[in-house]
DNA sequence: ATGCAAAACTAATAGTCATTAGTTTTTAGG
DNA sequence: CCTAAAAACTAATGACTATTAGTTTTGCAT
């Protein structure tokens, strides 16, 4: 069975469940608009219901948030764990984690936006579990580069510091990949590699 | 006479004015909750009145969030303009820029915040008018990065990917400084123009 | 002191939604 | 076909909150 943002998706029909199109739509006004901007309505009609249908597939608004954000949040989290628990070099595990960062941001772009922000819209049960998920990956993400430090690899910086630069980069990438959808994954991986390994300056002075 | 936020200050008093400490607390709020989930009592009670007395200094909610994202996006206008203008090598004014980012960010982290999401909310004239001044800035830094490449200095990446990776992990600042203000502006512009100008990699391969 | 303007307060208003209730339509299996 | 469940619709309800109205308080300039 075929999953997508959690929801099964039904492969007989090449369709999209009711709940999957709400998801979807949910995700794209949320973006747009933010949450607290999005009417129910307004996701109803995305996808040519009225506002109160949507009770028979969902049980709150936020239940559409959080859906969106824990289900992604985890699949960051699962692969992390995939990925530390392998026996490469630091290093190649950092590799591995650009590249997840952009094949989950070309998959679901709008989810990824709303990871930055709209988190604080999530009731309380909802935001502390999110907020661990993220703080956990955040941590597993910077154990590797102390690693990939001590392997030798990396300039000692303020670790903290690089830390953060990476993610933000990582995490903006929606905002890219709306706007110039022609690059492809491949592409894109080694160009942003480059850039966060290498930075810009062509001649560096060792 | 000092400005803050475009608002006039009380030097004799050395206090803030009821309007400039309405931007200040709206800042904060519109940061922590959101623009529209922010609500004007929630503001005033901030700043120790009621909600409704604040229209004794603004127009609406929406002037708030207007003058804040407008003043500051104004200010990185003006001040491209002028690094823009100045003789020196395109490398250097990269570095200007850098430093303009992380000074801003510093005198104003919630306002930078905004400058992120918020102003979706903005009405239509505002909006437009930001989102000009936005891009205007976006595609002067680009220009930048294009002529310090012709000049030799950088190397030759997908310029669109370069300007992007480099403004978001700019801007995405705020949230590192509101956790580590431990570190002074000099230390900080050091390390950032460090990671972005030559990447992480210890042993680059020439 | 005193009076006026600024700034605060309390009490309405009015619009906007999320959500619920109650009903009708659609759909799929027998 | 027929029927029962799922899914849609229309019409409330009830909270919330920006904003306005009308009144009182504060604070400064004379």
């Amino acid at each position: 069975m075929a999953y997508t943002l959690g929801i099964p998706m039904d492969i007989d029909k090449g369709l999209y469940s009711r709940k999957q199109q709400i998801l979807i739509a949910g995700a794209k006004l949320f973006h747009k608009n933010g949450f607290k901007g999005t009417t129910l309505q307004s996701i109803a009609q995305e996808i040519g219901i009225e506002g109160p249908s949507l009770y028979n597939h969902i049980k709150s608004k936020n239940e559409i948030l959080s859906t969106l954000l824990l289900t992604n949040a985890q699949e960051f989290s699962d692969r992390m764990q995939e990925i530390k628990s392998s026996s490469e070099k630091a290093l190649q595990k950092l590799e591995r984690l650009i590249s997840l960062h952009i094949e989950l941001t070309l998959k679901n772009p709008d989810a990824m936006a709303l990871m930055l922000n709209e988190w604080v819209h999530l009731e309380k049960a909802d935001r502390t579990k999110y907020v661990k998920l993220r703080d956990e990956y955040d941590n597993d993400f910077q154990s590797i580069l102390v690693n990939s430090i001590d392997e030798g690899d990396l300039v000692e910086t303020e670790i903290n510091l690089m830390r953060f630069m990476i993610l933000s980069s990582l995490r903006s990438l929606y905002a890219w990949t709306a706007k110039y959808h022609s690059f492809n994954r491949i592409e894109l991986e080694v160009s942003v590699k480059s850039l966060i390994l290498n930075g810009i300056l062509k001649n560096k002075n060792l």
